[in-house]
DNA sequence: TTTTTATACATAACTTTCTTAGGTATGAAT
DNA sequence: ATTCATACCTAAGAAAGTTATGTATAAAAA
């Protein structure tokens, strides 16, 4: 697990970007896939994550879809079209920053990545 | 500049790691380090640095030297050994997250790096 | 069959770590 | 004389997490 420092700040991207990914998903899917995808190495916790979603659905990134399964239910998240844009430029300025991130602590030759 | 929530989590790495590369620096000079380095597109406001270089301080990963040019006073930051291994640490943790972020975020295709 | 674990949602109190704003003071440039 | 750059600092507030707690269903294990 990384220090939760770091997790900060990169949430919202990273739930915009699994929506980009897989058209609909709920919370808990959501949680699931980014621990499996990262090894367990970045759990997202329900104290963080709900809130996140339903920020993203007040300024209008996803919309919701209720879903029963028996009598438990599922709120699926679906990306908006404005939702799309703000995906995009919240992963393009991860990318950015990462990589100035890297200059700055001359990772660039140390931790070649290709 | 970047929106604020991305470097938060990443100054005390940031600090770190220049003091592994100058011996020696004031508040000041990193703040102009950073602004310069990155083009502008990281500046560290002095309402997080001051503190963040206090609480290295206290926590054992610095040490500090006092400096009079005229009458206006320099305070440098010299990494400890401490600090060196806690610096270590730092960096090598934030690359880890970033080579995590990047598959997650599936940048590793999009965005090669040499 | 009862208890635990996994699924699935949610909120509230608290903490950390910033930003914003303010304060003090010297020295150089306009 | 005033503004700008240098150089330190702290306090109030905001943002975005963690931790803890609550509710409830379904499956698995004891």
């Amino acid at each position: 697990m990384y220090s939760s420092e770091l997790i900060k700040g990169t949430l919202k991207t990273i739930v915009l970007n699994l929506l980009k990914d897989n058209k609909k998903m709920y919370g808990y899917e959501i949680s699931q896939k980014v621990k499996s995808m990262t090894n367990d190495k970045i759990q997202i916790t329900e104290g963080a994550l709900y809130p996140t979603l339903h920020a993203l659905e007040k300024q209008g990134d996803v919309t919701t879809e209720k879903v029963y399964i028996g009598k438990r239910v599922r709120k699926y998240y679906i990306l908006t079209d404005q939702g799309i844009n703000t995906m995009t430029e919240r992963v393009n300025e991860l990318a950015d920053f990462m990589k100035t991130m890297k200059f700055l602590l001359d990772l660039d030759t140390a931790t070649p990545n290709v």
